[in-house]
Formats: C-alpha cells, structure tokens, sequence
RNA sequence: GGUCUGGUAGUUCAGUUGGUUAGAAUACCUGCCUGUCACGCAGGGGGUCGCGAGUUCGAGUCUCGUCCAGACCGCCA
C-alpha cells in the first residue's frame, strides 16, 4: 500500500494517527532548526514537519537533498500545528515525519507547479504534464468531467442511447476539409476522419434508434483560433419522429439542468429570436444579450439632409454607448483607428455626444441639427451621458463592423461577465448561402438540412430566400450548438443536392447511401450538436478552450509536446503507395 | 492566404535618440535563521539578445529576409 490517506484529507480529528502519504514535493522551507515539506497530490497539501528535536539527524539531512517535484512517500504521525494556517483545508495539522522514501528524483521544473505559475502558455505546453499538476488545470479537467457526466445523466435519463460511430470514413466536398487517412490495404485510397457523424446518426433514426446521443471528437482541418481545435469535442444529438419544437424543449431540458447542476442557476425559458431579428437588432447570428446596446437603424431620420454619405448608403445604423461621453476626442479617434483596421474594415465613423444639459454635439453638426440628432438618440436609446456611435455602407458589411464595435465596447465596459448567463435561440436560419467567390450558393448548416414546408418551391426562383428549419443555442455570445430538421425523403435529399451543384452522378457517389436509406422507411427526424469544449469554457467562465483541454494543440494545430505532425520515414510511405512532393 | 503583436537569464519581463562590462523579479546553488506556509537575511552562478544578411566607426536597438508563438480577418456546411 502506497498511501494510506491523500494529501487533502486529514484533519484534527486525525491527530495521533499513524499515516502513510504519499505525492509530490512543492516546497520546501528550511528554517535551520526546523524544516518544513509541502506534499501535494490531486487531492490537496499536507505539510510534513522535521525538527531537530523530534526528527534523526539522518533524516534531516536525506530531506535536505529534496527537490521540487521529488515524488516520496513518507510515514508520520498527524500533529497538530502550533501555527495554524486558515487557507488551507489541511492548515490545522501536519505530519510529524518518522521516515520517508524517495519513490523518484525530478529535474528541477522550466516553470514553477503553483496556482500562479511563472511560466507562459508556450513553455507550460510543452510540458503539458507538468502543467497538469497545477490546480486550476486538473480544476479545469475535473470541471469537464463534471459536465460530461452530467450530460450522460440526463440524456439517459431521457432514455437517449450513446451509439459509437466510426472515425474513419469518406471524404465529402461539402464543408471543412478533411483530415484524410490512408488505407494499406486499398492502395491509393483515403479514408477521412469525420467533421461530425452527421450521416451516421441520421441512419441510426432509419435503424430506429429514435434517441441517440455521443459525445464523440469531431476533426477539422482549417486554421484554429483561441476557441477552435482540429480536433474537438462535440455532444450529437438526433431524434426520430420530432419536430423542430420537440427537439428545442428537450434540449433546452438538458441546457437548463446543466446550469442548475453545474454553475447553481435557474433560467426559466429561454428567449428565442430569428436569424433576421438577430442580424437586424445585433448585426450578428450570436448575439450576446447580456447587455443592451442595440442596433438603431437611422435611415429614415438621416435623409433628406445633404450628407451624401449616409443619403448613398444601403444601411445607416448605430448604437449608444452608456457613459460614452465622457471619451475625449483623442479617445474616439483611437477607437475610430480601431474601426479601421483591416480586421474590422470600416471606412470612418460618425458619433453625437449626449451632453449632461440634454443638448448634442456631433461630428456632423454642419448636415445635423439638435432636433435630428435627438431622433438618432430615440432609436438608438441613448441616454444623457452616452455616446451614439454611427455606421454606414453595405448592409451585411456595416452589420459586422458595429457588431465588432458593439463586442469590444461592451469588453471594455465589463458587460461581458462571466458569472451571468444569457442562452437563446436563434431560430429560422437561411437554408443556402452564397459564396461571393464563386457566385454559387452553399448550404448554410448543412445539405441534409431541410427547408420551412411552403418554401421548397422559392429554391427555384430566390434561393437566398429559402429559410430552413434551422436553430443554433446561443450562450452569452457564443455558439455552443446547432441543428437542424433534416431531410429524410430520397427526393427531396436530390433535390436540394442539385441545387447545390452536385451533378447527379456525384450525389450519388457522394451521398448514394443515405438516400438510398431513405427509401427504407425513414421516419422524420432532427436534431442537434454541442460544441463540448465551448460549452465548457463557457460555463467555467473562461475564453479559450485550450485551458479545458488536457493535450490541446497550439495555433498553428501543432502538438509541441510530443511535435506532431511529423513526417514519416520512406519505408511507411511505400508501404501507403505515397510520394511525397515535396523535400523533408 | 492576409493583418497585427511579440521573441533578451531556467521562467516572466525591462532595456531611452544606435554608444562603456545587457538589468529586475522569480527559479536555481551556498551560508545563516527557534513556527514557516509568496518565509526572511547575506552571497553566488546563469545570456550566441530566435536565426541569416545588410546599414554603420559601432546594432539588443535601424532595414530586409526567415523561423517560432499569440490575437484577429479569410476559412470553419
């Protein structure tokens, strides 16, 4: 037996007890007369105590020789501490050291194993396992796993069935690239590693599985971002016989106990909007509805004046700021530099000041006189003291520009805060989105995704139109899960695919085996996936996935730990019938 | 593919208009210290300033290229 208690467990009522424990060497404070060893393992601290007057020679100089991060395993006798330490839960006692064994030596670590670690992303990557030792990490960790375990509690209990599909599939235009596998067997062929098991679990509803859950990684291959990884966790959910309101109350269910269970919070009924509503009101299809700031759509009250910009412009729209008068001219230049950037790309920026005395001062005094500019502040609710910041251009563009605004305000504000939660359905996405590229339409969720009834016949004549039964769950900003109702007629699966260019020879190479299914007696189905990683970080109030990850990969998708990707000898390549184009 | 920011001690960072021997904190090592817990005190070791070219009498500092890291845009059905 290697221990008898862990590092986080004794208390008073131990004392006098004979204990084995076993961990990791933190600290050690060496006072001369006296030294004491912080022992740390998952569980907590323990301090073990030597003394010349209590403890061998011997054995005070072995615990000399101790470095940070030595694994020992020590025998003792709990005492109670003559200085006691409230922050720890263990603070009252110690361990009174009999003997102790070195189990293994460390080197001394790149960066220090403390809740506040000297060390920066880069380093603590590479040593990820070290990284682990820390506190908020494994609190990390051991907080996914809470929501995982929560989630399979209430899916199960909803009677849904964690089905495993498989990982290595085909590959499929649509979408994301793929990741791709090659097989041995079959010479020159490639498996793909699945971008989710869309197709799969629509055939598990054709196998009559009816409620299918699985909390499965899911693998795409484009640029990463702090809230996005090649590899990631998604919760897929699928329903037979539903619909979309089915399958918004159930997962609505599992959102809402999730936030009981995991954060203590109730929220009633979550708010629901429609993609136009959203992009209208916040220029965005995940609104974060924590904090007001909403569009004012200024048209109609900026006409008629000779301010050419705005009497040209598809779209004139702003927002208030709260307190945003008190910005000083350099400040709104910065911000209006901000706006410029290249990642933001707005043209310039129009504001009016909300003075204390109910009066306006604007940067367009000269086309705008008081009575306009009170209107600009009626629709866009601003309020003395704020500052209505004006936008103008091209609808969809200048939408994304104030959304990006409306973010990094409310940022800077502190509006965004973590410890409060928004949810909301945005509802009635578009079914087909054009690509300005290439001038043909895509499918916006995905081609399995079926179209409002009563819409099918605008496909023809205004495909952009054409809305679907289409939802995402929207939690403080961020999308944390999709769905949709799928198709699950042959025709109307070949239908929607000749729309979006499949030849009838590549759908059916393509896609041949779902709509082949579908003439077996597929029932009506739907559902919905969870971004795992997201929802975690969310609910732990945090930003980047990466922090809820054990192995996550870094910007460029790259493991440094273990330096992955890597290539492969020659040997390997000839066995997969592979030349490569280009010089290791 | 693009925009921006950064790369200096094991680590996190500072380093002025280009100018003597590149600093701080922390970590590490040695010694001291009668209750520490961010222990304290004294001392010590530790640097190819990412890499390569260029400008210059002289480059951590300026220019170009390149590599790496991070944030964002494109992309992510």
């Amino acid at each position: 037996m290697y221990r008898s208690h862990t590092c986080g467990e004794l208390r008073e009522s131990d004392i006098n007890s004979s204990v084995t424990l076993a961990g990791w060497v933190q600290k050690s404070r060496d006072k001369g007369f006296m030294i004491w060893v912080d022992l740390r393992d998952r569980y907590g601290i323990t301090q073990l105590i030597f003394d010349e007057e209590r403890t061998s020679k011997e054995l005070i100089e072995k615990t000399r020789l101790l470095g940070r991060e030595f694994v020992i395993q020590v025998q003792g006798t709990v005492i109670e501490r003559a200085s006691k330490n409230p922050k720890l839960p263990t603070g009252n006692i110690e361990i009174l050291v009999s003997n102790f064994k070195i189990l293994n030596s460390s080197l001394t670590p790149p960066f220090t194993i403390e809740d506040e670690t000297d060390g920066g992303d880069d380093i603590r990557m590479k040593y990820r396992y070290l990284d682990i030792r820390r506190k908020p990490v494994r609190e990390n960790l051991i907080f996914r796993h809470q929501v995982t375990m929560a989630v399979r509690n209430y899916l199960s209990g909803k009677e849904f069935i964690e089905v495993e599909t498989p990982y290595l599939i085909k590959s499929t235009p649509e979408g994301a690239r793929d990741f791709v596998v090659p097989s041995r067997m079959n010479e020159g062929q490639f498996y793909a590693l699945p971008q989710s098991p869309q197709t799969f679990k629509q055939l598990l509803m054709v196998g009559g599985m009816d409620k299918y859950f699985q909390i499965v990684k899911c693998f795409r291959d484009e640029d990463l971002r702090a809230d996005r990884q090649p590899e990631f966790t998604q919760i897929d959910c699928e329903m037979a016989f539903v619909e979309q309101e089915d399958i918004l109350n159930t997962f609505e269910g599992l959102t809402r106990y999730l936030l009981k269970e995991i954060k203590g919070i109730e929220i009633d009924k979550f708010p629901r909007m429609t993609y136009d509503d959203a992009m209208q009101r916040y220029g965005n299809d995940k609104p974060d509805i924590r904090f007001g700031m909403e569009f004012g759509e200024l048209n109609e009250v900026t006409k008629h004046k000779d301010f050419a910009i705005f009497n040209t412009a598809e779209l004139v729209v702003g927002i208030a700021i709260p307190g945003g008068n008190s910005y000083s001219r350099k400040e709104i230049d910065k911000l209006i530099d901000w706006l410029r950037r290249p990642q933001v790309g707005a043209l310039g920026m129009v504001y009016s000041r909300c003075n204390d005395d109910g009066t306006f001062k604007s940067s367009v005094d000269k086309f705008y006189d008081q009575e306009d500019l009170a209107k600009w502040a009626e629709v866009t609710g601003a309020k003395t003291g704020d500052l209505i910041c004006v936008l103008s251009g091209e609808t969809n563009k200048v939408r994304a520009q104030l959304s990006a605004l409306r973010m990094e305000l409310a940022e800077r504000l502190g509006l965004r805060k973590t410890n409060e939660f928004a949810p909301l359905w945005v509802l009635d996405f578009p079914l087909l989105e054009l690509d300005e590229e290439t001038g043909h339409y895509h499918a916006m969720h995905h081609p399995f995704t079926a179209p409002k009834p009563g819409q099918i016949d605008l496909l023809d004549t205004d495909p952009g139109a054409v809305k679907a039964n289409a939802y995402d769950l929207v939690l403080n900003g961020n999308e944390i899960g999709g769905g949709s109702i799928r198709i699950h007629d042959k025709q109307m699966q070949a239908t929607m695919l000749r729309h979006l260019g499949f030849s009838e020879e590549d759908a059916k190479a393509q896609f041949g085996f779902l709509m082949d299914a579908f003439e077996y007696g597929a029932p009506p189905h739907g559902g919905l996936a969870f971004g795992l990683d997201r929802l975690v970080a969310i609910l732990g109030g945090q930003e980047t996935i990466r922090d809820f990850i054990a192995f996550p990969k870094n910007n460029s998708g790259r493991d440094v730990m273990i330096d992955a990707p890597a290539f492969i000898d020659n040997e390997q390549l000839k066995e997969l019938s592979i030349k490569l184009d280009i010089q290791k």
